[in-house]
DNA sequence: AATTATTTGTCCGTATGTATG
DNA sequence: CCATACATACGGACAAATAAT
């Protein structure tokens, strides 16, 4: 829920362009016309625009009006951007794309941690470990152990753009995704205990400093996962076709 | 030159925090004062207000004012954090992270270049590469034809997010570096003879569909430019110390 | 080629709501 | 209950740019 007016009418607007609604070149309506058509003062209708063009969504020139720009100038790695688009109904694309990314992203944040470690690092790396190993049984303390260590990896990359990065586009994952997440942890404890084996490889390679070794052992944990999603969904297809 | 008064300001303040002069904690000015300090209107300053909590490099809550945000918390891919962070007199450590995230990038991003690929990418790439060519013996049009067709192999990704990325990291290592990256243009046309058949190499395995061949000679390429940079920035360091 | 009309851009004053000490 | 300090919202006034006449 959207606290404020403008804030509402960004989210209204914003997915109207990032969903295809609205398209590139497209004018919109004056603001005086927006005002009167949303009940909202111009004042509001402005913030929203500034909004907008921050994320370089829309372009605005006297006289001329104001038109969506195309999507090659739009700043793709604004949250609300990304969760517009993660939300729109014909994403299978957009979410391909953030998956290539976080498929280059999150080995290369290893190596790096493998590189940079410093012991502090890696107590809490352990201490992380130690809580999914725990929660290997409970759905809920997975999900949130797993996450937790996975945050303590990328933050002893020691490259916090990295961390940005990765931690934006799982939001993005997360959020269109989350209730197929849940369902690959009830799937069974064998996908859970395969998992935990796969993370103790990365953690034993990044304490050890072993970077190429933790880089691809990331990588296979992140394949391994993405084929049992696949499989999973496959299967919940077969029994429950559309 | 920022066109009007919030802009300013928001560039004032977000430098100042970006580049550490306002820390983490810190209590900013309310915004009667600040307005007045700076002689603009509390709209202004309301205006910038948003711009920075938008990027989330403070929080505001009533009576205790509004502070400055833990650096986790900031949107670090917001293309005016990254020129403020670089534009930072201590950036060494910023301009690494970036090289980081390119180098894990640029390579990501050949290899599905050369996965997906359509026959108007490669006339385009093609043509681009003819042009870098003809320009090998200018230093102008070798750094806008360099471009060009970075940016055509990018394109050919079909990842708009991965182009997105890459852009914006681009921006934020030209803009500190622009003046280098000239001075290693002028250093002599042998570099970029050796640049010319890299790109080459690269063109040649996008076209031929070789993923990992792309991929690892893109690393190549990013390796030797690196290198090249630095023996430069070492001699000039040597004929001129600080 | 000069003028006019339209639309965005900018700044301001003011008012109300809300949470805090 | 009061004073403080910020958030939100409204609408007026004028400036600047430019398409249309």
């Amino acid at each position: 829920m959207p606290k404020n007016l403008s804030e509402q009418l960004l989210h209204e607007l914003g997915s109207s362009i990032v969903q295809g609604e609205r398209k590139p070149g497209e004018l919109l309506p004056k603001v005086e016309t927006l005002s009167e058509m949303k009940g909202v003062s111009r004042t509001v209708v402005r913030e929203t625009m500034k909004g907008l063009s921050a994320r370089r969504l829309i372009e605005s020139s006297t006289r001329t009006g104001t038109v969506v720009r195309d999507r090659e100038a739009w700043l793709w790695w604004d949250p609300d951007i990304i969760s517009w688009a993660a939300a729109a109904e014909e994403n299978q694309s957009f979410l391909m794309q953030l998956t290539e990314v976080r498929l280059a992203m999150e080995p290369a944040a290893v190596k790096l941690a493998a590189k940079n470690a410093d012991e502090e690092d890696i107590a809490t790396i352990r201490h992380r470990f130690d809580l999914l190993e725990q929660s290997v049984d409970n759905e809920d303390d997975w999900v949130e152990a797993d996450a937790a260590f996975h945050e303590a990896i990328l933050h002893a990359s020691h490259n916090e753009l990295m961390q940005s990065l990765i931690q934006t586009l799982q939001e993005g994952l997360y959020q269109s995704r989350h209730t197929t997440m849940r369902m690959l942890q009830r799937a069974g404890d064998n996908s859970r205990k395969m998992a935990l084996d796969l993370h103790r490889d990365v953690m034993t390679a990044v304490i050890e400093g072993k970077e190429d070794e933790a880089m691809a052992r990331m990588e296979t944990l992140l394949h391994t996962v993405s084929h049992l999603l696949k499989e999973y969904e496959a299967e919940v297809k077969k029994e429950a076709p559309n």
